[in-house]
DNA sequence: TCTGGGGTCCTAGGACCC
DNA sequence: TCTGGGGTCCTAGGACCC
């Protein structure tokens, strides 16, 4: 009556890692980590010994001195997760991406052709490990929530299947923290009221979840708890932002060292804005300062663009307003995202920024000087200007 | 403990409009 | 002259996830 578990999730384990271990023999059945200063990923022989995702480098290797230490190699992650999408892909359409080494498969429809959930996950584990070398463990369940809790739980390399009529029995004695949306923060809030599992926290009312934890988080989790989650896997799902940030050391920081650092970020951004046929609208400039203290500046277009002159413009002026609380309180990293994105094709090109015959950067760039002033606005004429300039920075037609 | 890089979603106040 | 309520957009911050 409630439905079947035919929600796949599947995910890789320790996946950087295990992509070290499958092109480096010497590294099976060793201690791995890929990082440097932070620890992005750890092989399970070095989470055995407590190293974990975001730990400082340091102290994973006080905690596992014979550790081996891999600098990232994000194209070889990025073609490895290309790989197994497409082995996703092949089992059923109905995929919805979640991150580089997850996602949800609905696989109901398949019974009848191909086989019972179970089975279609036990073969896509098989194809995974044989066609690209990686192991991934796959949850089943009604609900994508319950799919993730249980790919969770039968880590690593593991399958695990929720029966419908099991769901609170597998569920209600678990950690709150096995909540999706559930971190540190929350946890110790519950913690505080003595609730300890998500049993404890299904038999609140909803009013006091919200009132606890917010009215949207609130009723989510509690919804969760009670064994609710009626998302269905979404497959037109995309993304909404891409950013790039660089983190800085301690180190004090020239405006011109800042403006260059700007200068690479937003170029690549950009750059993947068009790659993905995409444009944007806001343009949002992340610092953090020199006790860590994270600060957020942002500025939102009239207009949408995908082009490197405008969003750069954006971005130097952002950065020339924030420069005197840079000067004052030192600076430790700094990104920019941008939001608001659409597709490309969607492009309405709008006065002031209007690409049309004949319109010149300097117009376009009127309306951000009348924002920020007129310095970084040259700069970004200059640039545009520049036939070194590593991505075309004008429209064809000017 | 001395803190990466990529994202998502929610909240809250103020501006602005009807 | 003083004062409504509702909706949308923008900005800033924060929790959380992988």
């Amino acid at each position: 009556m409630r439905g079947e578990a035919t929600v796949l999730h599947a995910d890789l384990d320790a996946f950087y890692a295990s992509v070290e271990q499958r092109d480096a023999p010497r590294l099976r059945g060793r201690p791995v980590i890929v990082g440097g200063g932070v620890v992005l990923a750890a092989s399970y022989e070095a989470k055995a010994r407590g190293v974990r995702t975001a730990m400082g480098g340091r102290q994973a290797l006080d905690l596992c001195p014979d550790a081996v230490v891999v600098p990232p190699r994000m194209d070889v992650y990025s073609q490895a997760s290309k790989d197994v999408f497409a082995i996703f892909r092949d089992t059923t359409p109905l995929v919805e991406g979640i991150s580089i080494d997850e996602a949800f498969l609905e696989v109901g429809g398949l019974r009848h052709i191909v086989g019972t959930p179970e089975e279609v996950a036990v073969r896509l584990r098989e194809r995974v490990r044989v066609e690209v070398g990686l192991p991934i463990s796959v949850g089943i369940a009604r609900t994508k929530f319950l799919a993730k809790v249980a790919s969770a739980v039968s880590k690593p390399d593991g399958l695990l299947v929720v029966e419908p009529d099991r769901e609170r029995e597998f569920l209600h004695p678990l950690p709150v923290e096995r909540l999706w949306g559930v971190g540190k923060v929350t946890a110790e809030k519950l913690h505080r009221l003595g609730i300890r599992t998500v049993g404890q926290l299904a038999e609140l009312e909803e009013a006091t979840a919200e009132r606890l934890l917010g009215k949207a988080s609130g009723a989510h989790l509690h919804a969760l708890a009670r064994l609710r989650d009626p998302r269905p896997v979404d497959t037109t799902r995309r993304r909404g932002s891409i950013g790039s940030q660089r983190a800085l050391g301690r180190r004090p920081r020239s405006p011109d060292e800042l403006d260059l650092i700007l200068t690479q970020i937003v170029d690549r951004l950009a750059r993947r804005l068009r790659d993905g046929d995409r444009a944007c609208r806001t343009v949002v400039l992340r610092l953090r300062f020199g006790d860590f203290a994270k600060a957020t500046r942002s500025h939102t277009v009239g207009a949408p663009t995908d082009r490197t002159a405008v969003l750069l413009a954006v971005a130097q002026g952002l950065l020339a307003d924030a420069l005197p609380e840079i000067a004052e309180r030192g600076i430790t990293l700094i990104g920019v995202s941008l939001s608001q994105l659409r597709r490309a094709g969607d492009l309405q090109p709008e006065l002031p920024i209007d690409w049309g015959e004949g319109v010149r950067l300097d117009t376009v760039l009127d309306a951000v000087r009348e924002k920020f002033g007129a310095t970084s606005v040259a700069r970004a004429g200059q640039l545009g200007r520049d036939p070194g300039w590593s991505t075309p920075l004008l429209p064809e037609h000017e």
